[in-house]
DNA sequence: GATGCTGTACCGTCCAGCCGGTACAGTAGT
DNA sequence: ACTACTGTACCGGCTGGACGGTACAGCATC
């Protein structure tokens, strides 16, 4: 069942900000995913194959979360930078805990995040004419991850950049 | 010696970006920084203190760089957008190792990292009066560390960037 | 000959992956 | 309807190898 699966992959992502990659062991996914070890091994055949897996389904939620912009009302570039501020998104988490991978030798996961980033690089340069407005505005986007990653987000200042560099992509 | 310290500290920074903590083994370490295992022991007793060795040594660093930030001619922005911006500066190469840290249970990589940011971000505070677009400087450096991490940068593009949140830092 | 440093051999632990086994569907032939 | 068989999902013990750390012997230089 692909519900089994899903809930290996968010065991998964759970425990990668709180252990890094040394302490997600295969035993600890298991545990956490409440499947035994054997089970977690017939549904991702090795740790490679189950950290592709994670990958893979944050490259999908990135194709969801670029078409979420396009629809957003008035121009994504504030939804952007709104997921990027929040850590108890699924997304942000997600992605999070895909920097935490960048470096295990099992996958590249920074190819992986790479592509996310050029993901979302395009959907801002969709709704945002000026090329280097739209390359300032994701830096921005991913300074708050980095920030986020390390835990110093700063709401309330954060707010205000935000609202700031809206501002600056109206005419 | 010191100058032995060095050698192993660098070659652990040499080391993280290319096979990540898993693959930063004593063993590897010791054979890169041309010295035996024992040898490696001898001045870090532990993985852990090794570990602790490099950021603070990053932190130290970090206090030379803001020293530098302070000193330049104009102002310290464009000195510090710069240095994120390239990958082949010493500081950023270890900086970018640290980030590689981040989720290892030997040490508290994001708590080192999160000082350094810090000490960055007053460091920027001090030379740009509005306390929302030091921020946001800040930020545009952080999220061009992230890219240069997963190796995104866009030198050409960034450069604009970087030429435009100067001109914003000048009134 | 003491001190600072190096190299090597070894031990204990931990973990990824393997493997033999269980349970429980279907499903088909009778 | 029951029996025999097959495939899917899952379990948990085992093992081989890798790695961190220790012990100890050697070797400069002072």
């Amino acid at each position: 069942m692909a519900e089994t699966r899903d809930r290996i992959l968010d065991a998964l992502g759970a425990l990668l900000p709180e252990v890094g990659p040394a302490g997600a062991t295969l035993e600890a996914v298991a545990a956490r995913a409440e499947v035994s070890k054997g089970g977690l091994l017939y549904h991702f055949g090795s740790k490679e194959a189950l950290y592709a897996g994670f990958l893979a389904r944050l490259e999908e939620a990135t194709a969801g979360e670029v078409e979420r912009m396009r629809a957003s009302a008035d121009h994504g570039v504030e939804t952007f930078l709104r997921v990027s501020s929040v850590t108890d998104d699924h997304f942000t988490r997600t992605f999070l805990s895909a920097l935490v991978l960048i470096g295990t030798p099992e996958v590249d996961a920074a190819a992986t995040v790479a592509r996310v980033l050029a993901a979302y690089r395009s959907a801002v340069e969709e709704c945002v004419p000026d090329p280097v407005l739209a390359r300032l505005v994701q830096l921005v986007g991913d300074g708050l991850y980095l920030n986020a990653m390390v835990g110093s987000l700063d709401p309330a200042e954060d707010d205000q950049v935000i609202a700031r560099v809206v501002a600056m992509t109206h005419p």
